[in-house]
DNA sequence: GTTTATTTGATACGAGCGTATCATCAAACC
DNA sequence: GGTTTGATGATACGCTCGTATCAAATAAAC
């Protein structure tokens, strides 16, 4: 028999380096050859742990996902108030940093993809967003229940309307509008609306 | 001589087709051949009043931006109020019908491939949304001086989070979160909270 | 130490890409 | 009315793409 080698590990090394292309050169730029030579093997090994160039795609929007939910559940807080899990929810998608920059260019570069082959967004792609959404409308709810939001506001209006000020707040961020401390500003700046005299 | 065309209209006819493209597949699926096939005419045409593939592209970048600022312009209402100012402009860029969405689905592929190849944001890409934010901006400074909005919100920031929280909800139709009076309605909502008592 | 299942390497094929070349056409001008 | 010149057509080149094919190397099992 030969070499055992970890199956899954490989599969996310070579999945990395296509994320890596996709975040600095964009997903035009990921073939085959160029994942290989990223990922340091030859086209053949590519090809051995992804039958087609549609799996490898596929398979690199997965770890791209959970890349995204570590990301998320790391920027939680302890203890965790509801304000806090909004706000840290909210931070993780936005690109203040190295990581979130790399995470939500890569994610655009898949959006953009998914727009065009509906395929890639029916196997994977609306249940995300939809997840944190209804994370934060419960989050939302849960601080009504607690009074540190106006029981008048519809949280699930709320929560997509959070949600997607900080997707355009992102997307302002990667075409250079603004830096990710600016974003941050007028997200808080919008929470501090919306959570009335309590600090985070 | 040879018989004379109207060179500007046939570049516009080719650029159309081009961006019809970007609408329906995606600016992957432009090749000069797909486009010359969707114009309905020779490749060589196409070479001809394109001299290469990175022309064509921002020509078409430009007649994007022409057709964003006419449906921008045919949204402001009569007579123009504050609010009605604010609320047509974001209700243009929001893809609530059919050329909305392909309007915002053009815009979205080419903003994909704006953020791998920067060169194409830096002929023309970032001046737009910052024309868009400032306009708003303006039109907010004038609704807090005819007593319509809070004058204690920051002009910049408002109209920031505004275009952020409209680019985001255009996202999220495209995506098929929700439609577009869902994300219309989402804004209004917005809007409600901002302008304070005022009818639109 | 041979065997053998698994993992890696080298290379080829057909298609599509952007671009270039050469030829042809048709209308305006002298 | 031939000549010039802008507009169009047909075709080819070199390259890269995704995928397939044919070997070779490797290490556990006996």
């Amino acid at each position: 028999m030969p070499k055992r080698v970890d199956y899954d590990q490989r599969r996310r090394e070579i999945g990395a380096a296509l994320l890596r292309i996709a975040d600095t050169r964009g997903l035009q730029a990921a073939s085959m050859r160029e994942v290989a030579a990223e990922a340091g093997v030859s086209l053949r090994l590519v090809q051995y742990y992804f039958r087609t160039k549609d799996e490898l795609l596929l398979a690199g929007l997965g770890y791209l996902g959970e890349e995204l939910s570590a990301r998320v559940e790391r920027h939680i807080p302890r203890p965790p108030t509801p304000r806090g899990m909004v706000t840290g929810t909210l931070t993780a998608v936005l690109p203040t940093d190295a990581e979130g920059r790399r995470l939500t260019r890569t994610y655009a570069a898949y959006y953009a993809l998914a727009l065009a082959e509906p395929k890639l967004a029916a196997q994977h792609g609306a249940t995300y967003p939809d997840l944190l959404e209804r994370f934060l409308a419960n989050q939302i709810r849960s601080a009504q229940e607690a009074g540190d939001v106006d029981a008048a506001h519809d949280p699930a209006t709320v929560a997509a309307g959070l949600l997607a000020l900080t997707n355009g707040l992102g997307s302002s961020v990667l075409g250079g509008q603004r830096d990710g401390a600016a974003a941050q500003a007028i997200l808080t700046y919008h929470l501090d609306g919306l959570f009335g005299g309590s600090r985070p």
